[in-house]
DNA sequence: AGGCCTGCTGTTAGCGGTAACATTAGCGTA
DNA sequence: TACGCTAATGTTACCGCTAACAGCAGGCCT
């Protein structure tokens, strides 16, 4: 019973093996596969082509730990179910592409705790940085990510404290705008309907702003709606049912979210109802659903792609004078569509 | 200038700053940590309190490569952005909850070249197992995925040749199925209308299938007509309006995912065209945005959450009795909704 | 000839944990 | 009293890679 010729296939190869097969020492094998230091052309081919022929995948965990260095960066989003964090994600992975950091999704279900032990569960991991949706966070979250010692930077909202930096709009100041924008045409009996969820702070936020602009006028809600899981566009359909039938005089419902808000507009449409005239309706987000609708429903954009890629910027380090800590605001843009009547 | 009494803050932590504080040897530490072993409970009480207090965070790159352990699973899928793999992804996350396992997402876009490379960097951190999307795959990626000692689980799709393990519906047979109840139903003049990606290879061979039975029946489609990019719903809008203007006749409109076959239902209703009688309408996934439409489009589920399900059993070693190398066939069923009329 | 770059390669000493084994104290029992 | 056993803790040797520095040839300059 002789040795196989070839190493075991079991065993998982290392640069020792890559360096075996190649005849230099493992440390060259680690300049050629790291494109690192002065190694000679021909070196460099006998090392790729052993390396390729024996189909070895360096271990990132062990030139992890010797270089202190890891090339991901934690993103940790509540939820991918809607389309609003993949398109975040998306600004992300476009502008960390070319900067050799590899982003890494944990996401929430817009539970503190959970968000809390993912946050733990990342940090262990090291990361060169952590983008975190939203400003609330437990106690201990807060506190392991100011400790960890690598850019924070927080996203989709600007009305808090942040840790670090900060890259979102303010959902406060997007709620007021929408409710002005509502008043001054001419709306005044108005609903919310929205997402049961206490813990989605910028639905909260939103409908804060909105009343407040509402009060200043002299208005409040005139019904309101919730609800929690299920088909959000059936769920619109069903709230806005249910609102018209208890409150027949509503002349406005602002959704908390464009999909509840399409099928408000869906119900409405099949309804009969006249849209924009008789009933006006707005929701939030700018999705690209939208524009596929019988009638273009009014909403504001969330920036989502533009704060993906600043939050990515700030982490690879775009800004080299800034020392951390900066707040950037963006200014979501209020799209009328078709469901506000011309003012 | 003396020393601070604390630790400098900028300096990461180690078992060893815990072991110092409580006065027992970072094993010890270790040990509570993991809670693997042995260890007091007094000590334990010390210790965990140290941990606490300093805001330690182990590192697990350090534990991982000590232990020949990495409690990470990589799932490699093509696209975030329409409903369904976040879907599978919801029923991996599930029952990888209560294993320690830890679901680690990377994305391709459809790209072969984007797949084999997020292959190449996720297994270089020696994950426990990978679940990837697709029997298709560069040769370089069969090789690593076959060579990496891990077990591997590839979904959606049963209709090829599995590296290892797969979990998936026969899409082949789904088209099939789809074109009989259509048939059956006594539709003739028979459109398809699907995305561009020749490398949606599921898409392909639904068509394939959907072909071969119309084939069978003596038919073949009586038109096509593709489109990529931009919002899906209005894309359905557009396509089914290009077909109904080039092909009059047309009395079956099957497309390759439910969200523009929704886009090409809400543009029939538009038009008041009667459907299902003088036109039906197919899509495919079912995803939940169906339930909220005016009609419930026809589609055929495509079993994600049981597929994301079952590929994490797979990994999570709940089949204790067999060796790898299990194919599962999921059969989707055809939900007929409001758009195929009876039979 | 001697000195000093420059280009390439090797050696050594960890990175921060954990497996495996060693050690010690405390106790019951022959 | 000596022995063996268990529970609790410590010691040692790595895991696979890379930073930092050490060699060593060859060429160029003075």
């Amino acid at each position: 019973m002789t040795k196989a010729p070839t190493v075991d296939p079991k065993r998982t190869l290392t640069l020792r093996d890559v360096s075996e097969a190649s005849g230099v020492s493992e440390m060259t094998v680690s300049r050629v596969l790291r494109n690192r230091g002065d190694v000679s052309a021909g070196t460099r081919e006998r090392v790729l082509e052993a390396a390729r022929s024996l189909g070895y995948v360096p271990n990132k965990i062990a030139g992890a730990l010797a270089s202190q260095r890891v090339n991901l960066v934690g993103v940790i989003i509540p939820s991918l179910s809607n389309m609003v964090f993949p398109e975040v994600l998306a600004g992300i992975s476009d502008t960390l592409e070319d900067t050799g950091l590899q982003p890494v999704v944990g996401v929430t279900n817009y539970s503190p705790e959970r968000e809390e032990s993912v946050i733990y569960e990342m940090l262990s991991w090291r990361p060169s940085g952590m983008i975190v949706a939203g400003l609330e966070h437990t106690e201990a979250s807060r506190a392991m990510l100011a400790q960890a010692g690598i850019p924070i930077v927080e996203i989709m909202d600007i009305d808090g404290e942040a840790v670090d930096s900060a890259v979102g709009i303010s959902h406060r100041r997007a709620g007021r705008q929408m409710a002005e924008a509502i008043i001054a045409a001419g709306y005044r009996r108005i609903a919310f309907l929205g997402t049961m969820m206490p813990h989605d702070h910028r639905a909260r936020k939103r409908l804060q702003g909105f009343e407040e602009a509402l009060a200043k006028a002299g208005l409040e809600l005139a019904d309101r709606e919730f609800y929690s899981g299920g088909s959000a566009l059936l769920k619109g359909r069903e709230m806005t049912e249910a609102v018209l039938e208890r409150s027949p005089d509503i002349d406005f419902l602002y959704y908390s979210n464009d999909m509840i808000g399409a099928g408000g507009l869906l119900y409405c449409l099949a309804q009969g109802i006249d849209v924009p005239g008789k009933i006006g309706l707005a929701g939030f987000n700018g999705v690209e659903l939208l524009d596929g609708l019988p009638r273009r429903l009014a909403t504001m954009d969330a920036c989502r792609l533009e704060i993906g890629r600043r939050a990515a910027e700030i982490i690879a380090g775009k800004h080299e004078g800034t020392i951390g800590g900066e707040v950037i605001e963006l200014f979501p843009t209020l799209q009328p569509g078709d469901t506000i009547r011309k003012a």
